[in-house]
DNA sequence: TTAGGGTTAG
């Protein structure tokens, strides 16, 4: 039986903890302190209980019960309580609708709530109440209907609060809307409203979650009272906007004030860690968490697994994963999403049915952990087996995001007109990364006609991808066809893209030695260049599906060229002893490819090779650099 | 009446 029955029905149970009291003043006392405290699963089983004790609430009872019905999301036992409020003729109190207001639009019945807002009685609407529908409109995306309102409360000459402004400002999260948001923030100077530090965190929030970070951080720059909250806001804003070295910088910035980090903070921070392949940092993270006592919190504990996964550890994020007693889907594709790039594609099928067997339904995003694990290990038919079932078995409608993992797929293993005829036959419309994934494989295989088609699609949907145009001039170049290489490069040009060479460092003896992808320039490059020639046919060789994929695992290893963290490696074999650990630093995120190779090398040689994000680097923002600089 | 959150190929 659920809460919304025994409430109803009344069977809940007096907890020990709650007993107390002999008037309604005492219980909405009581009530009100589980409120504050958010155990709204109490304050409804108190609630219940002070009914069967014989109690009547009253005026000041019935706004708490309506705040758990909203966040229970029970509109049933909220609508019967509004009936009880009519009986007992309490309805025109101003705090009593407001909370109705606020229950109905939580509940997603705007209609109620209006309905509530409008049937005034003797009373006129008061701020409080004008805020919650505000709030309430926004809340379900519909902001021009919260102006309207917003316009209607000034014109009865009503104060304009900061929950006023919370409420309007919320509801420009979308890029679609910044426009509004910008206006509302001037409002809130007008008002005098930007000093108060929830409405200036909304604010900050509401530019982060549209993408304009730069806004958002002369925002945080200029803010006098930083409080958790508004770090928080920075670090997810960062995180979300993929700029994970921005959030590991201001996760040390906090440190260094001795702002105590919360369970919040310390997601973001994990996240960057992950995209940036930085297990150091996030193992102290993680020590972190132990200290501050968060280590059962399952959102953390999804970040750690996907944290040490996406930094190749997997045995660690394995040990975690399996001593994890709830796992949610999340935390299923988190380790599957591991094993996937990390090439152990049968591996991630097979937890992929053990989930299953657990009872656990995929999502949309599991199915893109399993369809990227399938296509990285080249297991083809398996892929396409999982595609179809998405939806015959599990009812999942595929979205672009499946159809470009299976593109990617089919076009890894050859089958380019397959992956053309998909696209073709797609129920959706497909957007940049379907084609872009049919540009890699063109890239791959060598389809210049192909690559042509797919570019020229791509560009109309996200011109400003810089790696869609160095992988067609790479395809060109490969061609030997120079006058495709600088059509690209005037393209570029023309629309002032510049690409952030990928370069990765090795320390040795006190000096930095940089390397460029593809890099010949260090005085060592002869030995350097024999020696990863020697471990390219030897990874080649033991390449884990080497012998029944062999075709696709030989393109794999051929088509992905010199990177940087390749020369790194082979240096630092060149010129350390064996059995020190080799640590390579990169300006730019590993690429999948890469994982497998330095993986692999690391059996060969039987040294520990760590690649890490080098976080302290900032020579390549201007695209300049140069590697004689730094020997 | 109220601001911050985990998993996603290329």
């Amino acid at each position: 039986m659920n809460i919304q029955q025994e409430c109803l029905e009344g069977e809940a149970k007096e907890p020990q903890s709650l007993r107390l009291t002999n008037s309604t003043t005492l219980w909405n006392y009581r009530l009100r302190e589980l409120a504050k405290q958010r155990q709204f699963l109490q304050a409804l089983t108190l609630y219940r209980h002070m009914l069967r004790s014989g109690y009547s609430p009253n005026t000041f009872t019935f706004p708490f019960v309506f705040k758990c019905c909203a966040v229970f999301l029970f509109p049933l036992m909220g609508s019967q309580l509004h009936a009880h409020v009519i009986r007992t003729g309490c309805q025109p109190d101003p705090y009593i609708r407001t909370s109705l207001i606020s229950m109905y639009c939580k509940c997603n019945l705007v209609h109620n709530a209006r309905k509530v807002f409008d049937e005034v009685g003797p009373w006129r609407n008061l701020t409080i109440s004008y805020n919650a529908l505000i709030s309430g409109y926004t809340f379900n995306s519909k902001i021009l209907d919260a102006l309207v309102f917003f316009c209607r409360m000034r014109e009865e000459g009503l104060l304009v609060d900061s929950v006023t402004m919370l409420g309007l400002v919320s509801g420009c999260t979308v890029p679609a809307h910044l426009g509004i948001g910008m206006c509302l923030h001037s409002c809130c100077v007008k008002f005098g409203l930007d000093g108060d530090s929830s409405v200036e965190n909304c604010l900050l929030t509401m530019y982060v979650k549209c993408g304009e970070v730069e806004h958002a951080r002369q925002l945080f720059d200029k803010m006098t009272e930083k409080n958790l909250i508004t770090w928080n806001a920075m670090i997810s804003g960062y995180s979300q906007n993929g700029l994970a070295r921005h959030v590991l910088e201001l996760y040390r910035e906090m440190k260094s004030i001795n702002m105590c980090p919360d369970h919040v903070t310390l997601l973001g921070v994990l996240s960057s860690c992950a995209n940036l392949g930085a297990q150091s940092i996030g193992s102290e993270v993680e020590g972190e968490i132990e200290y501050r006592g968060f280590g059962s919190n399952p959102f953390l504990t999804n970040a750690l697994i996907n944290m040490y996964a996406r930094c190749g550890n997997l045995m660690k994020a394995r040990a975690i994963f399996d001593r994890t007693a709830d796992k949610s889907v999340i935390s299923w594709t988190a380790m599957i999403g591991g094993y996937g790039i990390h090439g152990h594609g049968e591996i991630a099928l097979n937890l992929f049915d053990e989930m299953v067997k657990c009872g656990i339904r995929p999502d949309g995003t599991a199915f893109v952990s399993v369809l990227s694990a399938c296509s990285h290990a080249g297991l083809t038919d398996e892929g396409l087996k999982y595609f179809d079932e998405m939806e015959t078995k599990y009812g999942l409608k595929p979205g672009p995001e499946h159809y470009s993992c299976l593109v990617d797929l089919l076009g890894r293993a050859g089958r380019l007109k397959e992956a053309m005829d998909l696209i073709n036959s797609m129920k959706v419309k497909p957007d940049g990364a379907v084609w872009g994934a049919l540009l890699g494989a063109c890239k791959i295989h060598k389809n210049i006609e192909l690559a042509e088609l797919a570019f020229e699609r791509v560009m109309e949907l996200e011109p400003a991808n810089i790696g869609y145009y160095v992988l067609l001039s790479n395809l060109y170049s490969d061609a030997k066809n120079m006058e495709g290489v600088l059509k690209v490069r005037v393209m570029m040009r023309e629309r002032k893209l510049k690409k952030e060479p990928g370069c990765s460092y090795v320390e040795y003896r006190g000096k930095v030695h940089l390397f460029l992808s593809g890099d010949t320039s260090h005085p060592q490059s002869d030995d350097m260049y024999k020696m990863l020639d020697k471990l390219e046919s030897l990874v080649k060789e033991i390449h884990p599906s080497a012998e029944n994929e062999g075709r696709r695992n030989e393109e794999l290893l051929t088509g992905m060229g010199v990177h940087s963290e390749k020369l790194a490696i082979v240096f630092g074999l060149l010129n350390t002893k064996p059995g020190t650990e080799i640590t390579v630093m990169k300006n730019l995120r590993v690429c999948v490819d890469c994982h497998i190779f330095i993986k692999l090398v690391s059996k060969i040689v039987n040294r520990r090779i760590v690649v890490r994000d080098a976080t302290r680097f900032h020579h390549f923002s201007d695209g300049v650099c140069s590697c004689r600089d730094y020997w």
